[in-house]
DNA sequence: CTGTTAGCGCCTTCAG
DNA sequence: CTGAAGGCGCTAACAG
């Protein structure tokens, strides 16, 4: 609890020097900024960022403000957002919206009312504009990750949306699958949008049997996959879907869970396929096939942009930056006659 | 960017008026209230917290340092953790220390310069008592995660490593192995010592075959699990392990892996077992035979002792709380002659 | 190279 | 019920 003014007592200089000291600032003769550093250390003294912020204006906080930790693709967003910071000397907050606009109102008011410098953030959905705005009124520049809003010009990190869906929808086509169903969330999401409408387009351009039927959207969060299974259930193994592509890996891993559950099997039943590795860390063994977006690079990348930003490294335009998907074929599908 | 100042002049009321409508502090005219409220809303005015601290000295910001959010387990901590920081208006700090001693310090200083309320943290190893020192001296309350500190009495959260190992090794043991390796981490982690203390425990007490040279040990972050794998590969199929422990999820996932790509089979040539899930979420043909940790309600109730004790509510006397492993038998292990 | 003065935005204390 | 003065810990701006 030492103050700048017990250093300077004990040093015999006035609290400047030890300010300059500090951040070592303009020139100071070696013999005092060595008895200023040895009080320092005497006393345990850390300078006070509040004080400090309260006149520079800024904290070195960043915020990280996404929908789930636990998601193993948020994970690594979040170590890769975290290096960032921590090589370029800022600290991060984190917090979990769970695709809820309200939470994320209030955690982007507490940053605010914070001082942080700028935000990472993956957007709950469109209405997430009025949260938006909050920022954009107080001027804290902030990057978007993995979601973008409709109408907000900002710098931006996110997948292939469209061509992952291909990746998925051809590899299951190249088996056999004629017949695909989707599990997907709202269509307030972005990324949820461009890959209904890859999925859509796919059908398409391909002249696969539709039946809108075979469409389910449900909550991220809560997500209530046992209905659509019980579709399944119900209906004839001729018309039912022998594949099924999920938006991400949370409703590939709670459909799959259920469907263990309900006595349908993946892949001898059905086939299944999602965005998104459901593990942070290569697994022996692993399950789905998925496309995987490099989910760490998103969170290094976009802090990036976001302290190059805050430092006014990057220029008046905006920048958006997408990563390629990438195919992995594991045990969730198989090649039907 | 609206001060207390600008609120004050809009509704007509001194400073000190609008401090305390947003504090809801003592009796306020029910008029007067309604116009700060308004100013307030008018201006999107947002307290500086910067300032607040530096009179309150508190900032309701707590410090979450684990070794690695990518780890499964810890993303687990960090989700109950937040959850619960967040249930009591508290937000987030986090940090990866990666079971390095000097990033560690260095987190621990910019938290302490921050101001922050309380810490929760997992010490990389024995050595961090020094870091946990300036914790002490600036009187900074904190909280211990899965592992303990030699010396150090504190508030502390942990799951019964002695147990679970035991669990592991009555699952071997039932299933016919009798030679059972050890892949572990340094000796100076409180829980990797219990365990291997266990390890050998069970070996003793069933008077099981021991070589020390089925022991391998290496280093959390940067695993060399290769050598060991070397080492099973030169022996004889009746001089090495029929199952070997791992200390923790990585290590056995890093092992799993690599055995693998030398040709070594899990569980048809070795069993493998492991501490902790390598999943955040429940997974769909999950591999391995884990003794699970719950993991999420280390940091939950971690987070809600630092808080009662940030807040006065915890007497003197420090909590220690145990949890329980759970045994999940899945497809790693193998039943032998 | 070093010190003095003033003030960042807010709240505690004390008046009224 | 409301306001004025002062100061939290630090640093910018200006001396010297």
């Amino acid at each position: 609890m030492a103050t700048i003014y017990d250093v300077a007592k004990r040093a015999n200089v006035s609290a400047m020097t030890v300010s300059r000291v500090i951040n070592n600032g303009s020139s100071i003769k070696e013999s005092t900024r060595l008895r200023v550093e040895k009080a320092i250390k005497e006393l345990d003294y850390i300078p006070n960022r509040s004080a400090q912020s309260l006149i520079s204006k800024d904290t070195k906080l960043l915020s990280l403000l996404i929908t789930d930790v636990a998601n193993p693709f948020f994970t690594s967003i979040a170590r890769g957002a975290e290096d960032k910071a921590h090589e370029k000397g800022y600290q991060l907050v984190f917090s979990n919206s769970d695709e809820n606009i309200e939470k994320e109102t209030s955690y982007i008011r507490s940053a605010v009312s914070r001082g942080i410098d700028g935000m990472l953030l993956t957007p709950s959905g469109d209405f997430s504009i009025q949260n938006i705005n909050i920022l954009t009124k107080y001027k804290i520049p902030f990057v978007l990750v993995d979601r973008s809003l409709k109408g907000i010009e900002s710098d931006i990190v996110h997948g292939d949306n469209s061509d992952g869906t291909k990746k998925l929808m051809d590899h299951l086509f190249e088996n056999g699958h004629r017949t695909i169903g989707f599990v997907t969330g709202p269509s307030s999401i972005s990324n949820v949008r461009e890959r209904g409408d890859a999925y859509k387009q796919f059908i398409k351009d391909n002249k696969l049997p539709f039946n809108e039927k075979w469409t389910f959207q449900t909550d991220l969060a809560r997500m209530q996959t046992l209905s659509y299974i019980n579709l399944l259930l119900e209906a004839s193994k001729e018309d039912r879907p022998t594949a099924i592509l999920c938006s991400n890996n949370f409703l590939a891993a709670d459909l799959v869970n259920n469907m263990n559950k309900m006595g349908l099997h993946v892949p001898d039943d059905i086939s299944v396929v999602c965005f998104d590795d459901p593990h942070a860390i290569q697994m022996p063994n692993s399950f789905f096939t998925v496309v995987n977006q490099p989910a760490y690079k998103f969170g290094y990348t976009g802090m990036e942009m976001l302290i190059d930003r805050i430092e006014g490294k990057s220029g008046k335009e905006h920048k958006e930056i997408v990563y390629d998907t990438e195919l992995i074929i594991r045990q969730s599908t198989k090649k039907i006659n």
